[in-house]
DNA sequence: CTCAAAAATGACACCGGTGTCATTAAAGAA
DNA sequence: TTCTTTAATGACACCGGTGTCATTTTTGAG
């Protein structure tokens, strides 16, 4: 039984060297034997010695802890964050304290700066709408802690960020639709206080105005994100009397709703309706027909953005403290040509 | 700014107390003069001031910090399980880990001591498989750790658990289809590796058997809890030449899995084909025909196993250690009498 | 071979709390 | 009132590491 009984007083001892010494092993500090690094690292081998991160922490005021802030009911992206976030950190030796919070509470920066202080946290991760929460920057700014931003869609050049391009891939994807000869597209604009949604309706835009397609409100519906939003929207837009032969919903929850009133109505998708959506959700592929859709690399994302906050509260200024991930078309049985 | 510069000599001197009093004071020690609990809380309050975590554990040996154990590919029963978890957390001051595993792997165990020790976790909360994973619950008590178990079949007196009578749910369900009019019945049985899965089969047969319905191993696929194979053992039941009226299947995924075969060989749920699923997950109401499914309190099963969890790691035994909670069932729109 | 510079190591205080035990103040019994 | 018991508080070592700086060893130039 190799009990965690070993403190480093023992490590130093069995290996014949100062406990000092054997820190600086652990903590790869420069200036170490590589004869003395052996005898120490075998020492440390033997008996199963685990140094005590409570003690580290309060020698040297860290915590080895980083915080993931958000608020999406979207599960499955929230897990994906999380492996991302959680793949990074072991890797590293630091540990994930998830925080899931409410976006428009009125105190949430006050709620997120005393979780800061109580837990002593090192480092922040921030996704949507929290990426964009001007507040909150400018307190982790004052308070000089490190943080990283997955999605922001406002720039500040001295902060971490992970971008994936929303504008584009609505672009693309709408164009994709024009492609295959829809004309009448109609879109679900998502939840209004994320700013991805803008986004993702600027790109739909575009791609009409390339296309000389003239923009026409009507085809144009606000939806919040969720599945039901998604009906609602559907079942306005399918009323309409010149009804869209395609609609691209911000995603893949609210495409789904619209599958459902397609189905309720009697019109064939993607025969006399072409869907897509946005997120490559598990449900993309759970229904019928499997939804056309854009994949991020969310998983990607999280891992990148952590692994950019650790090296800085390492202050080892990674050389990028931007970085962009392309995100993919994923073209499945919803869309077809008209 | 009120900086996290404040120590508890700081309380201390602006209240007149040592700085042990202060200690009394925030953990609620008994035999505090009432007055001067009010002037250390005043102080505190005055200051801002938050106790350092790290120094806290170090000096009581603790850390504060709760594992939580899972390998579940539905992302909806972990974000659930983790919402419970974290609220009882918050609640009593902990923090809670989350450690996604892989139950298969062969050193799983020797990976959760090694994060034991290295994060000197002051318990545990163990989800399927892990929760009648025999070496690790040995493990667990030689090391004298307390944990607490999420829907554990087997069970051992002297661990807390959390169970839900799936035994009892799934026998529900499959009478409500017997007294629907169905009587052949195919189900779907899970993935073998979780013990509920069994549970669920045996809540099947015993509504077969006290209804007098013969059992018949041809109704019965063997799936994994995934799409996929949910759609390949309906693939197998629907090509029989007597084909079941109703299919019954583990869980919500496999049960979609089922809708959308039935969808591609014409066959309409609920009017010729009821399909029932299980877990209530979030797909359930977002495919069409809605499911009808079981519900579990997911988040309330979390929730308590936490907080028997806290309550035994703080020396106050909880005065129940199993906890049972009642699961419901849901009745939507892909069941219909035959 | 000598000596200055650089590298490797060690001694020890210190991080900010809590545990133990001694001490003092309040309460109750005689 | 005095003495005993109990409640309230404080002094101080200690938890297990790291930071700082002093000391020793090694390296390399002259």
């Amino acid at each position: 039984m190799t009990l965690q009984k070993h403190t480093i007083n023992d490590v130093a001892k069995l290996a014949g060297v100062s406990k000092k010494t054997v820190s600086r092993v652990l903590n790869e500090e420069a200036n170490v034997r590589e004869s003395t690094r052996l005898v120490v690292m075998q020492a440390v081998e033997s008996l199963g010695y685990k140094p005590n991160p409570q003690a580290r922490g309060l020698a040297s005021n860290q915590s080895f802890l980083i915080g993931l802030i958000y608020d999406n009911p979207n599960k499955s992206y929230v897990s994906d964050v999380q492996e991302g976030a959680l793949t990074a950190c072991e890797e590293h030796g630091y540990h994930l304290l998830i925080q899931p919070m409410i976006h428009d509470q009125n105190d949430v920066v006050d709620k997120i700066e005393s979780l800061i202080y109580s837990s002593r946290l090192d480092g922040l991760i921030l996704t949507q709408p929290f990426s964009d929460n001007k507040s909150l920057n400018t307190l982790l700014k004052k308070i000089n802690l490190p943080y990283a931003r997955i999605a922001p869609t406002e720039m500040m050049d001295d902060s971490l960020n992970v971008v994936c391009n929303d504008v584009e891939s609505a672009y693309q994807m709408t164009r994709y639709l024009i492609s295959l000869g829809h004309i009448k597209i109609g879109f679900i604009v998502g939840h209004p206080d994320h700013p991805v949604s803008q986004q993702r309706l600027n790109g739909y835009i575009k791609a009409l105005q390339e296309n000389k397609i003239e923009y026409d409100a009507k085809y144009v519906q606000q939806g919040f994100f969720d599945f039901n939003s998604g009906e609602d929207c559907a079942r306005r837009l399918l009323s309409l009397e010149e009804r869209p032969t395609a609609i691209f919903a911000s995603n893949d929850y609210m495409a789904a709703g619209v599958l459902k009133v397609a189905s309720q109505k009697q019109i064939s998708v993607p025969h006399q309706l072409s869907v897509a959506g946005y997120d490559n959700a598990p449900i993309s592929s759970y229904i019928w027909p499997a939804l056309t859709t854009v994949k991020q690399p969310v998983t990607q994302q999280a891992l990148m953005a952590t692994t950019l906050l650790i090296q800085t509260i390492r202050k080892k200024m990674p050389e990028e403290t931007t970085i962009n991930l392309e995100n993919q078309l994923i073209i499945r049985e919803s869309t077809a040509p008209f």
